[in-house]
DNA sequence: TCTTATTGTTAACTATGTTTAACAATTCTT
DNA sequence: AAGAATTGTTAAACATAGTTAACAATAAGA
């Protein structure tokens, strides 16, 4: 493995919590046409003083701006933002839901921990793969309704994916959609 | 979004460094059969005081055990978390490279990011998923064919993923491999 | 209008995961 | 065996992201 490469998880421009603020900022625009500090705390379970404190370093970093009357909005720059991480959420719920088969809880959950994570080449890649898939194009179909059907059997002779060590040998029924 | 979806990202049993420090032990133990305090945090490139006290936790909550001079092992806990993390990372590094044809590098990057955040229903379906699909049943090979020469067209009428705005819009160049 | 509630900010504190510096114990070199 | 280097640990400090408490400014209600 490339030195370093572990590093990488935290190196984001915004951190996680940030970015859910400004989710969360866009989100209560689209609900009630506009946003202040105490609706992104009560939304996020935050309390306002760190959100207070998360928003002045969102502003001085240019992602958000403030009217006269402390009203919020996103700038061009979050905007971009947002609808990148709100794009590749929607995608990689989708894959993980109408693709695999996991159940819509789970797949938010999962994909709202990854969303922000994603480059956009994969996330683009991953796009095209869906749009396939899902697609009436007859090869889609008829792979979608070979996996419907199909049930891996994961033993070393057979398995293209394992390499040494399979973890989900033993756990035979969390492959089953 | 049920409420707080967005605080599970941190509620991880160990955090990305922690799960490093294992994995790293275990890369270790492979390398060159045994690991010392010090081998960690060269291999992480972190301080000695750091890695010290992470391993002081980690060997506090059973992941890891010591002999009597100081050298490594991972616990049974420790050595199925790894296992774990591991499989899932090989899974999703193969499904960006050999399924959406991500260069490897990425892929690896990618897969490095995400592997200690996927539950495990959702890494035994994408098993399952990637075991057809790389196989040489005539479903998945007709449908590789067709995802190779397929161009992903992303507006509003055809566009079976996106739903509102598509963030990828004006970036066509992305979707393909 | 006067009082009360809400809002945004700051200050002081906590926890985590880092760092550097210091030090004792161990291991290596010669 | 003596001196030098390496190792593991602790202490003090820093940054980030939270908390509660206090307070001034604004908005809302009687």
């Amino acid at each position: 493995m490339i030195k370093d490469v572990w590093k990488k998880f935290d190196e984001t421009e915004l951190r996680h919590s940030s970015v859910h603020h400004l989710l969360a900022i866009d989100t209560l625009l689209a609900e009630q046409g506009y946003v202040r500090a105490t609706d992104v705390a009560s939304y996020l379970q935050l309390s306002r003083a760190s959100v207070s404190i998360t928003l002045k370093k969102l502003r001085d970093k240019d992602y958000i701006v403030e009217d006269q009357n402390k009203f919020l909005n996103l700038s061009e720059k979050g905007r971009e933002l947002t609808t990148a991480v709100l794009s590749k959420r929607r995608l990689v719920e989708t894959f993980f839901a109408r693709v695999l088969g996991v159940s819509p809880d789970i797949a938010e959950e999962e994909a709202c921990k990854v969303e922000h994570l994603l480059t956009d080449v994969t996330s683009a890649r991953l796009l095209t793969f869906i749009g396939l898939y899902l697609s009436d194009n007859p090869q889609a179909v008829n792979f979608r309704k070979e996996f419907a059907r199909y049930v891996h059997q994961c033993d070393e002779q057979s398995c293209t994916v394992c390499t040494n060590v399979c973890y989900f040998a033993g756990k035979e029924e969390l492959l089953h959609g």
